[in-house]
RNA sequence: GGGCCCGUGGCUCAGCCUGGUUAGAGCGUGCGCCUGAUAAGCGCAAGGUCCGGGGUUCAAAUCCCCGCGGGCCCA
């Protein structure tokens, strides 16, 4: 049985059952030739899934499944990132932590089981939330960053890294997250606003009386560690006399920005020398805060030029080497001394002298004060601004100087610039644009954390020798199971250094993004579980893709983990895709109030109807989630359910009729040849359609192209399947009886709906499981699913462009008259004698002549003729705008002039709407105006027009109060529930010679074994009013 | 300040790469139709400076340049 109403959760029920019950998924995943190597982009382990998760699962799934259906036999090994600082955030916060040394007290052993088993458990639940999406991967057996095989694969790449020389441990600014007392990478730092103190400060310059010069930060206090200002060689800066208060002053900035700056707390001001900014170069000055940081006295400060000032402010940067990186760099060049009093938790420890124990934000107000108090505070306001903070935590993160452990990217930067360009990039700029952008800016990366819950980087160091050991296999350290890979475990395991110390392993884990950055032989237990040529055989990945916020992490770590391995790019194809955002295009976020569920989605329009939705569009494109484009999808869908259905009411009616037997009987050959022998327009027109729809669907494929394939699938459904061809084709299946076109039609809805359900396959699983199912497999033999049929290949000797094309007309003229049809209020069920379609055009006198009984029955119109030029009157009317101004006075001449012209001169003139009139040309003398016969109405359409005669003479006019008779009757039947094939008696008080001629076409049409003409009696009595003509009704039912 | 993406009726989007009928859908709105797929379905209409300005071209929503607005990333 195929039910009646399309219910998404029951389709989904009964597929999942049915797939279950079979180990269907375990069949297919057996199969197929050619490797696909696809590698999935592990999910963050946060418990649930949000949208953009379910839009990443749902295209993956598509993609596998269409290569599978192509043949390939694809790797969907799941994967989960499971390691880091979020999953540490949440165990803190359950355990009510604040600082690491909460931590520490709790015990690093205890803590770690609680990431362990968190991580564990919140996989489970996400993986039953990808399930419920129709997701096929290999659920049972994911990959996962917290196993020893894994951990394998890490540890072998950063040997690959050490034994090239590209591990590094050095002394740089990193970004410093405060609360989590940890380094962060590049991409765990994200910028949001921030107030902050934005302050004019006078550095006193040494040796000069009065003389400053003037620096802007709004970060006060890294003051405390300042060794030095920068100004621009090449910038031009002045020495201002300015006066406040009666008393002068003398002030050093750049020359152009002063009046902003000195305006603020001067009350005037003159330029009293103008040096080049490299003649400043070496000028020394006492730090501003030497009384409140003592350490400060004795060292020596001083301008030095750099290139990256910008010309805003004051021109002249303060720099301190152990809080910034720019600072940094340029104290190496300048030999500046790397200060930096702050620690692990953002507070100032006992270098910093007065400030020692106050947390660095809390200092900005302090220092404040103190210089203000000093008389070197030119102004202190604030500002917002972009500044970076933890990703995880959201605190502002701060800049310090801190030994790390680095991977020298900057000597890999060429070569990975290099392998971008070996990646086919979906679409093209996120490659060639975007990603080599970040790519080119990407510095040395930190990839050491001060943490607990990470992959233990494996460097063990001596002791006494300061010799380091990495170590690239987890089989030279002892271990049973996972946890003994991770600290504290294996902070226990010490080596024997060769010079008789101790090797202690370094404390510091993984960050995170390198986890996932081995992820491509990480998937494949490389180089634990897999022999190099077994493994080269199949890596680098054919297909990957995620979002575009992984251009700077997956796409990033992977690649550079990759090229430090072996050398190239581990994925050949990348697709990018976009971020899903709310109807108004803003993110989805908890404080918005915006967050939309996918669970919530697939429970009101079911995961098919999801599945597409976002498959929609674009997918490189942000998506901004709209709840009324869901549901429409679901309601394309409906018209699918709808259209296959009407298939099979008739087509279980009729079984026998499309048996091999009666095929082979009625075409003299088997199905495949059957179709080819059809030979009607409408079920060649389906067909061809059909093709065509296939031909896209795999040439959009190649490409990616998903949403074009869906788009042109649910287009066809709806507009060319539904809403014209069934259309076209009811009357046919009402015939009982063996009857070669009926059969032809059969077999023409078989072959499309067969085609149809695998070319969306891939993307509506369940829907199309269901339909082969139920409806294909009632009436052909099939594959045990769906799913095992090859992914469709068009075949082009069913396409007809002639046919299509003529079709697209006559579905143009129908329209055409449908319109006019509404002008004339003249309703589609009463006939009319004629169509009139004008057009020159040789392909709509083919279309009409091939179609006519299409246009005919659709229309309703006894007749369809196609004339060149329709009789018409042509009435020109002077355009007084135009001749007015030009005759003057002669105007009424002129138009007197106009009435006595021949048709051909009438014509003529509205042609090219050229007049000639008293030896004058005049141009657009006229406006032109068609006369249409009485009784006519005209509409156009993209060829030319439509008349159609509206006027119903008798014989019509019979015809149509016979079908409104019908329609009422029909009507009656169904508030009776009769059954299709019930019979009944009909009384009916009505003007018999209104419908004279017509009684057996009534009676045929409601299954009336009589039809009476006077007053009803008995039954089912109603009263209608027909076109002002009054019907009463009966129909009694027959047993 | 730099890189990338986006800007098309009230709303959500196709079309742009590869220039070429009158710029298409769907939703919403209004008016109708159909009733043997029917607690469905269909048609028609109104609604557009294709963000703005230049340029290339016989021809620009489409290609190029300059702006404006939004988003992401970087400094």
């Amino acid at each position: 049985m195929f039910p009646n109403a399309y219910s998404p959760h029951e389709v989904e029920r009964v597929v999942r059952e049915f797939w279950e019950k079979n180990k269907i998924y375990e069949k297919v995943k057996g199969r197929g030739e050619g490797l696909f190597f696809f590698v999935d982009g592990p999910p963050y382990t946060t418990g649930r899934i949000h949208l953009g998760t379910a839009w990443n699962k749902v295209i993956k799934d598509t993609i596998l499944r269409f290569k599978r259906m192509q043949g390939y036999r694809v790797t969907d090994t799941p994967g989960w990132d499971m390691h880091g600082l979020p999953i540490e955030v949440k165990v803190e916060q359950m355990l009510g932590f604040k600082t690491k040394r909460d931590i520490e007290r709790y015990g690093i052993d205890e803590f770690v089981r609680k990431c362990y088993e968190y991580a564990l458990k919140n996989k489970d639940a996400m993986t039953e939330q990808f399930k419920a999406l129709g997701v096929w991967m290999d659920w049972e057996n994911p990959y996962m960053t917290i196993k020893a095989e894994y951990i394998n694969s890490a540890w072998w790449t950063i040997k690959r890294a050490y034994e090239q020389g590209l591990l590094e441990r050095k002394l740089r600014v990193v970004n410093w997250c405060p609360r989590c007392e940890t380094a962060l990478a590049d991409a765990e730092v994200e910028y949001a606003d921030k107030e902050d103190p934005s302050i004019y400060v006078k550095f006193p310059i040494k040796g000069r009386e009065n003389t400053y010069i003037v620096i802007w930060t709004t970060t006060p206090w890294t003051l405390p560690a300042n060794m030095a200002v920068a100004v621009h060689p090449d910038f031009e800066y002045g020495l201002f006399e300015a006066v406040k208060d009666g008393r002068k002053e003398y002030l050093i900035l750049a020359k152009d920005l002063a009046e902003n700056v000195l305006s603020k707390a001067y009350d005037s001001w003159k330029l009293v020398e103008t040096y080049k900014g490299k003649e400043l170069y070496g000028l020394e000055y006492e730090h501003p805060l030497s009384d409140e940081v003592p350490i400060q006295r004795d060292k020596k400060h001083r301008v030095v030029n750099a290139d990256f000032v910008a010309h805003e402010n004051t021109g002249c940067v303060h720099i301190a080497p152990g809080h910034g990186l720019e600072d940094f760099e340029l104290g190496l060049k300048e030999g500046l001394e790397v200060f930096n009093p702050v620690d692990d938790r953002g507070v100032f420890d006992g270098k910093a002298g007065k400030y020692e124990g106050l947390h660095v934000f809390e200092a900005n107000k302090v220092i404040i004060e103190d210089l203000k108090a000093k008389g070197l505070l030119i102004s202190a306001e604030t500002i917002v601004h972009r500044y970076g903070h933890c990703w995880r935590c959201k605190t502002p993160i701060i800049y310090r100087a801190t030994e790390q452990w680095f991977l020298a990217i900057s000597k890999l930067k060429d070569k990975m610039l290099e392998e971008i360009e070996r990646v086919r990039w979906i679409p093209e700029w996120a490659g060639e644009a975007r990603f080599k952008d970040w790519v080119s800016n990407a510095k040395d990366w930190c990839i050491s954390r001060q943490r607990y819950w990470g992959i233990p980087i494996p460097v063990w160091i001596c002791e006494k020798c300061g010799k380091w050991k990495v170590v690239g296999d987890i089989n030279e350290v002892p271990w049973r199971d996972d946890l003994d890979l991770h600290r504290p475990k294996i902070d226990e395991v010490t080596f024997k250094c060769d010079c008789g110390g101790v090797m202690r392993r370094i404390k510091d884990v993984f960050d995170v993004w390198f986890d996932s950055g081995v992820a491509s032989w990480g998937t494949l237990g490389y180089p634990l579980k897999i022999k190099d040529e077994e493994f080269f055989k199949i890596w680098p990945a054919d297909f990957i893709t995620e979002g575009h916020d992984q251009t700077r992490g997956w796409f990033y770590s992977q690649l550079g983990a990759s090229v430090i391995s072996f050398g190239k790019a581990p994925y050949k194809t990348v697709l990018m895709h976009g971020f899903t955002l709310d109807e108004q295009g803003r993110k989805m976020s908890k404080s918005l109030g915006n967050v939309v569920e996918p669970d919530e989605v697939i429970k009101e329009v079911g995961v098919d109807a999801f599945r597409l939705y976002v498959l929609s569009s674009a997918l490189w494109e942000d998506l901004r989630f709209s709840w009324s484009e869901v549901r429409n999808v679901l309601r394309m869908l409906n018209i699918f359910w709808n259209a296959v259905r009407f298939a099979y009411t008739y087509m279980s009616l009729d079984k026998d009729m499309i048996t091999e037997e009666k095929i082979r009987d009625v075409f003299g050959c088997d199905f495949e040849s059957a179709l080819k022998r059809i030979e009607d327009y409408e079920n060649r027109w389906i067909l061809s359609r059909l093709e065509s729809l296939n031909r896209l669907a795999c040439k959009e494929m190649e490409n990616y192209n998903l949403h074009r394939v869906v788009r042109a699938f649910l287009d066809f459904v709806v507009e060319d399947f539904s809403r014209w061809f069934i259309q076209l084709v009811r009357p046919r299946v009402w015939v009982e009886g063996e009857d070669r076109l009926k059969i032809a039609t059969y077999l023409t809805l078989l072959r499309v709906i067969e085609k149809s359900v695998k070319i969306i396959a891939p993307f509506a699983p369940f829907l199309s499981e269901f339909v082969y199912q139920r409806f294909l497999k009632e009436f052909r033999d099939g594959k045990e699913s769906v799913f095992m049929e090859s992914y469709p290949k068009p075949d082009e000797s069913f396409i007809d462009e002639e046919l299509e094309s003529a079709m697209r007309i006559a579905r143009e003229i129908f329209e055409a008259v449908s319109s006019a049809r509404q002008k004339g209020r003249r309703k589609l069920r009463w006939p009319l004698r004629v169509v009139y379609v004008e057009s020159r055009d040789e392909k709509v006198r083919r279309a009409v002549e091939m179609l006519k009984d299409v246009i005919k029955s659709q229309c309703n119109v006894k007749d369809v003729k196609v004339v060149d030029e329709f009789e018409k009157r042509i009435v020109v009317k002077p355009n007084y705008k135009v001749v007015g101004r030009i005759l003057k006075d002669r105007v009424r001449e002129f138009a007197e002039f106009l009435k006595d012209l021949s048709e051909d001169e009438l014509r003529e003139i509205a042609e090219n709407k050229t007049v000639e009139f008293d030896g004058k040309r005049i141009e657009d003398a006229v406006i032109v105006e068609y006369e249409i016969p009485e009784g006519y109405e005209f509409e156009e359409f993209s060829k030319g027009r439509v008349y159609v005669y509206t006027v119903l003479d008798e014989e019509l006019k019979r015809e149509a109060f016979a079908r409104e008779l019908v329609r009422r009757i029909q009507e009656m039947r169904k508030e009776m529930n009769l059954n299709v094939e019930e019979f009944i008696n009909v009384t009916v008080e009505f003007p018999k010679e209104l419908v004279e001629g017509w009684e057996d076409y009534i009676k045929r049409e409601t299954r009336a074994k009589s039809l009476i003409f006077g007053k009803p009696e008995r039954g089912f009595v109603k009263e209608w009013n027909i076109e002002g003509v009054k019907a009463v009704i009966g129909i009694e039912r027959l047993k």
